[in-house]
DNA sequence: CATGAATGAGTTTTCATTCAT
DNA sequence: GATGAATGAAAACTCATTCAT
C-alpha cells in the first residue's frame, strides 16, 4: 500500500524532468523540441515523462506559470525590507543588470514564445494577464507610495507609470535578444533607469 | 521563344503567394500553418508555390525581409519633407497611434515569432540585426540632427536614445499583445510620448 | 484548376482502401489491425489512406454503413417483383443458405465487432438501430401483407415476429460462427426455417 | 516452512481479481481495459496482478472459461430436481425472463467479444466450442428425455433442436443488444417461448 | 512479498515535399 | 507549366510488462 518511494523522491524527479525539458525548450524552442530531444537530453524513458505530466504542453504551461510566480514571489519577498520607492525602482534597476543577457537571452526567449503560444490559446491568455497583472500591480503600488511620500511626482499615473516601467524594461531586453555584448546593454539599463527617473521624479529628474 | 508569362507575372504571382502565405502565418504562426493552409488560402496548387520557393522556410524568411525593408524605406520616404527632429518623432508616436490593436498584434506576433527563429539560426540573425539597425540608425540620425539645432538637449547618447525610443515603442506594443483595449493603448501610447520627451528635450519636457 | 486525376479515380481508389481495409479488419478485427498493416497490405503509404479518411476509425464507420445499407437496398430490389409473404420468406431462407460458412463467419465477425464498439459509442448506437430497424420493418411489412392475404395466421403480432425471425437467423449464425461445417449449417437454416414457419402459419406450420 | 500466505487466501485473491478485472472488462471490453483500469478499481498493485497471472490476456481467457463452466455446472444442479422436461423448458425462459437488460447487456457484450477473440485463435476455438457443446448437449438431453416420455413430439431431432433453441436464446439478446426496453424484451422472450414450444410440441403448441 | 516507477516498442496521425500526368 | 495524389519520416502519446526497492 505504501509507495515505494517518497514523495520527495517524487517531487525531485518532476523537478528534474521541468528542468531537462526547460534546458531543452530553451535550446530549440517549445514547438520544435520533441519529447524525445526531452527524453534524450535527461537519460529517461518516455513513459516516465508521460507518468509525470499528461503531455507536452502541460510541461511546457507548469514551467511558464512557475516561472512567472517565481518572480513576482521573489521580488515581494525583496521588499518587505525596503520602504523606500526610489530605493525599490533603483533595486529593480539593479536586479535588471545583474542579470547576463546570456541568461536574459534564454529567460526572454522563453517568456516570447510562450507569450506568443498563450495569445492563440484564450485558456492561457486569461492565466497569462493574471500573472502580467501581478507585475504591474506590484510596480504601481511602489509608485503610489512613492506619490503618496512625495518622492515621487504627484501628478503620476501610477498604474499607467507602472506599464511603462515595464515596457521599457522588455522593450529593452528585446533590443538585445538577437544581437550585443553585456557592456552594451549595461549602458543601456543605466540609461533607460535615467529615462524612468526623469519620468517619475518631479523636475528634470537630476 | 520569349518566356510563355512575362516576368511581371511572375513577380505579380510571386507577391500573391507571399502575401497569402504572410495572412495564414499571422493568423495561425508559422510553425503551426501548414502549406495546406496557404494552398487553399490562395486557391492555387502546391506545385504553384514550390515552383516560386524552394520552401516553407524561404517563404517566411523572404516575407520577414520584405516587411522589415518595407517599413524602413516608407519611414525614410516619409520625412524627407520633415525637418524637425521634434516633429519627426512626434509623426511616429502618431503612426503608432494610427495602428490599431488588431493590426498591431498581427504585426507583432509575426515580428516576435520571426525574431525567435532568427534568434536559433546564426545566418537568420546577422541579416536581422543589419535591419534592426537600419530602424535604430533612423531614428539615431532624427536626434543627432535635433541635438545639433538645439531642439533636443545636447548631452543625449544619440545611439542610446534612439534605442530607447524603440524599447519603449516595442515594449509598449508587447504589454498589449495579449490583452488590453484600444482606447488604453492609445493613452499608453500617449504617456510613453511624454517619458521620451521628457527624456530628450532639456528641462522637464514640458 | 482541373483535377488531374478522375472523379472516377478517386472513387475507385476510395473502394479500393475500403476493400483493402475490411480485409484485415476481417482477419484480425478492427481493434488489432493497425494502419500499418491495411497499407502494407494495399502496397501504398500510410498518407494515402488519411488522404481518403480522416481515421481509422471512420473507415471503419464508413464501411460498416455500406454494408448494411446495401444488405437492405439489395432485399428491397429483390423484392419488388415478388408478391407473396410466404414465397419472399422462404426467398430470405434461401438466401441464408446461399452463404457459405466462410462469408458468414467474414460478414459476421466484422458485424459483431462493430456492434459491440457501437455499444460502447451512443452516436453510433442510434445510427445503428437506425439499421436494425429498417431490417426489422422489412421482415415486418412482409407479415403484415401475409396476414391480410391470409398466407399467415391472423393473430401474429407482426413486429415480434419480424423480430423473431432475425433473432433465429443471427442466433443461428453465432451458433456457426466458431465451429461447425458447411452441411450442418444448411440443415439448421433448414430446421429453422420449419420452426419459423410453424409459427407464423396457421395450422402445424406443414 | 509452511507458506505465508494460506491458499485459501491465494484462491480468494485471485477471485477477487478475477471478478474486478470482469467489471472492467465488461465495462470497457477487453482491449480497451488497461491493466491500470483493473489495478484502480481493485486498489492493488500491478505486480499483485502479475503475480496472479501472467498475462491480460491469461486473466481474460480464466474468467471466459470460470463463467462458462459456471453457466453449465449452475444449471446442471438446478435441474435435478425437475423431472419433466416442458417443465424444464419452461424454467430455461423463466431465467431468460429473470435477467434484466443491464446484465444481459454486460453478460453478452463480454460473451461476444470472447468469442470474437477465441474466433482468431485455434487454441481458444475448441476450448470454446467444448463449452459451447456443453450448454447444447444439456438442452438435447432434456428434449430427448421429453421426446420418450411423449412430452415432446417424436419426429424431432433433438440436437437440432437444441441447437435453434440456443440461437433463439442467443439472436434475441443480440436483437437487444443496443437498444430496447426491458418490457419490450420481456414480451419477446415470451413470444419466443410460443415458438419454440409451438416447435417442440406436437399440433400447433397449445 | 508487494509495490508502482520505469521502460520502450508500438499506435495513430500529420505534413513538407516530390513528381507523374 | 500546373496540378494535387502520393510519399514516408517524424511526432505525440499509450500501456503491457518488468524489477529495484
Amino acid at each position: 500500500m505504501s509507495p515505494k518511494v517518497s514523495q520527495a523522491y517524487k517531487e525531485g524527479k518532476r523537478a528534474a524532468i521541468l528542468e531537462g525539458a526547460l534546458h531543452c525548450f530553451t535550446e530549440k524552442g517549445f514547438q520544435a523540441t520533441t519529447v524525445d530531444d526531452i527524453v534524450r537530453h535527461l537519460g529517461i524513458s518516455k513513459g516516465a515523462i508521460y507518468s509525470y505530466f499528461s503531455s507536452k504542453e502541460e510541461m511546457y504551461i507548469e514551467m511558464a506559470e512557475d516561472k512567472m510566480g517565481a518572480m513576482v514571489d521573489s521580488l515581494s519577498e525583496q521588499f518587505k525590507s525596503m520602504p523606500s520607492a526610489k530605493e525599490r525602482i533603483l533595486y529593480l534597476f539593479g536586479r535588471f543588470r545583474g542579470q547576463s543577457l546570456g541568461e536574459l537571452r534564454q529567460w526572454l526567449s522563453f517568456h516570447l514564445e510562450f507569450m506568443l503560444y498563450a495569445a492563440r490559446q484564450p485558456r492561457l491568455t486569461e492565466r497569462w494577464t493574471q500573472y502580467a497583472g501581478k507585475a504591474i500591480a506590484f510596480v504601481q503600488r511602489i509608485i503610489e507610495t512613492g506619490m503618496q511620500t512625495g518622492e515621487l511626482r504627484a501628478d503620476l499615473d501610477a498604474a499607467q507609470a507602472s506599464r511603462l516601467f515595464w515596457s521599457v524594461r522588455d522593450g529593452l531586453a528585446l533590443q538585445y535578444l538577437l544581437a550585443g555584448a553585456d557592456t552594451e546593454y549595461g549602458q543601456a539599463i543605466d540609461e533607460s533607469e535615467k529615462m524612468v527617473f526623469r519620468y517619475i521624479l518631479g523636475g528634470d529628474g537630476s
